[in-house]
DNA sequence: AGTCTGATATCCATATATGAATGTCAGGCG
DNA sequence: CGCCTGACATTCATATATGGATATCAGACT
């Protein structure tokens, strides 16, 4: 193997951690598992000798120095995954992949209306939806553009702030019926309030200011759209994005004006990424679009 | 060539478009020519079909579709550089090579005396200073650690704030016995002042406080250490960070509790690299001596 | 205890990528 | 005008990585 090319020997490596085993991982990359046994033992001596996995008869367990590396090794293959996006149309065309991170909500919600009459227009386009209810990695190019909630200070992004919107607390029509609604910040408590499991850093403030514990939740979900649907359910009271509970005429606010926060909206991107057209356009479009979300306009009506 | 594996192609593209032609990219992978054209043109064909050169007489031209990928495949580069300084030595030893970034002040000025005593301790230790006026780039793991004046609001990176550091103005004792100092901000106008060329977050804050612009600079200089000598020369009046100045007794306050500024330090680093040892105890021992570097401790006395 | 399973190591014929030498081409320069 | 230079393309013998078959091993299960 001799010094052969240390990147081909990375790929085999991440195969091997995720997999575990080298048989699988050959299946994995479409190669032999003697091929992935040689490519494993070559990157132990090109890294000086240095133990990369314990052979046991169940797979191969990975040493310290494998963990010491393998976050690097899987930012690789995050930027070989955004050169394949940015490859898979030429570079001037309004066609190609496009990767778009954002909250799962924005996501489920928002997103379609607004990216539908773009795909309309360009009917060459694809766009990949990472949702993840925390912060997707822009950094480590696991996706082109994302929508996030907090400026970004990373020098090589670009950013513009699409608005902002308030997030603040509904209760469906039913539920308002069968229990009324609260009058004062103090009559939460005997409502039933929908919760998040998890810390979501608005819901933290929120509770906070409100004096909440995780205790006076009525249902805790770790997943905003699973809460989303049980407001629309009429289980409870709960947060929600203000231009969205607006589209359904069925959810009334709870205690407007006392209970209510300004969620920033912005559209980042890497700046060298201008350069590929369809990601400029999807860009320009999704900062276009939030914006007028975020004033109100319902986005299947936009665009 | 078939399917061949794209990593190690991603790699001579990369080699290609640094040397700009295949005869100098195969000198600097140690490969022939010929293997480097094959590599080309067998990424070109991996990519579907994108043309990524236009071969020239003098060289390979890139195309937009070379443009498009290469900032992602950089990234890659700068991953497995990352990886092989993890892999410099065992996980667990406090040996090995650790990337620092940070200005080039904090560089010249304050690391050495910080590092200093850590490498006396731990002799197996190697450190890469990444000095740069601009922000050094965590995010594509261009180093392991860096020394930031912004607080960085990505999730998957590790912060410590060490504490915040006066940024004020300083003129040499001589230069204030030729010239005498300035009572309030209007007499700046008088004197000789060394200014920065390029845009500086806290200069550009500084001069619009003070209604100063470039044109009132004696001196401008797109570099820190220079704008710092040419402060200790004795040229004129400038920004120093107070900690440094103090070290000076020839340094002398200009128009001291009126022009000052809070710059805040902060340790940054990947939150995976806490499980390389020597990561975490030059992480740790930054945070420590920066902390004191903050209050006014001399780092020569530190440690 | 015996057997079965799923794993890694070993071996050798083969497919494949590689490199040295050579061919080809376009522009610079005397 | 013609040589020289520095580049890419082509060719073919060689070195090298690969894969299939096989051996081996440790634990799970009956």
């Amino acid at each position: 193997m001799s010094g052969a090319d240390l990147w081909s020997l990375y790929r085999s490596f991440l195969a091997v951690m995720r997999e575990g085993s080298l048989s699988r991982a050959a299946a994995l990359l479409d190669l032999s598992q003697p091929t992935l046994g040689r490519h494993v033992e070559a990157l132990e001596q090109a890294l000086g000798g240095a133990l990369l996995f314990t052979r046991h008869p169940r797979g191969l367990m990975p040493t310290e120095n494998a963990h010491a590396i393998l976050p690097h090794i899987e930012a690789m293959d995050a930027a070989a995954d955004a050169a394949l996006r940015a490859a898979s149309a030429p570079a001037s065309s309004l066609s190609g992949v496009v990767r778009i991170a954002a909250s799962e909500v924005v996501g489920a919600e928002v997103l379609p209306g607004i990216l539908a009459p773009l795909r309309e227009a360009h009917p060459g386009l694809v766009f990949e939806l990472a949702l993840s209810s925390r912060a997707a990695d822009l950094l480590r190019r696991d996706c082109d553009i994302a929508v996030r909630m907090v400026r970004p200070t990373q020098g090589s992004l670009v950013a513009v702030k699409a608005g902002t919107v308030k997030v603040a607390l509904y209760a469906h029509r039913l539920y308002a019926a069968r229990h009324g609604l609260p009058r004062t910040p103090d009559d939460l408590g005997a409502h039933a309030l929908i919760g998040f499991d998890r810390a979501d850093p608005f819901l933290a403030r929120a509770a906070g200011a409100l004096k909440l514990d995780r205790a006076m939740f009525a249902l805790r979900v770790d997943n905003d759209l699973a809460a989303l649907a049980a407001l629309r359910a009429g289980f409870g009271i709960g947060a929600c994005q203000q231009p969205i509970a607006a589209r359904d005429a069925d959810l009334l606010p709870v205690l407007p004006r006392v209970v209510a926060f300004d969620m920033e909206i912005w559209i980042v991107m890497h700046g060298a990424l201008k350069r590929v057209a369809r990601m400029a356009a999807v860009f320009d479009h999704l900062a276009r679009q939030m914006r007028a979300y975020a004033r109100g306009h319902s986005p299947e009506r936009a665009g």
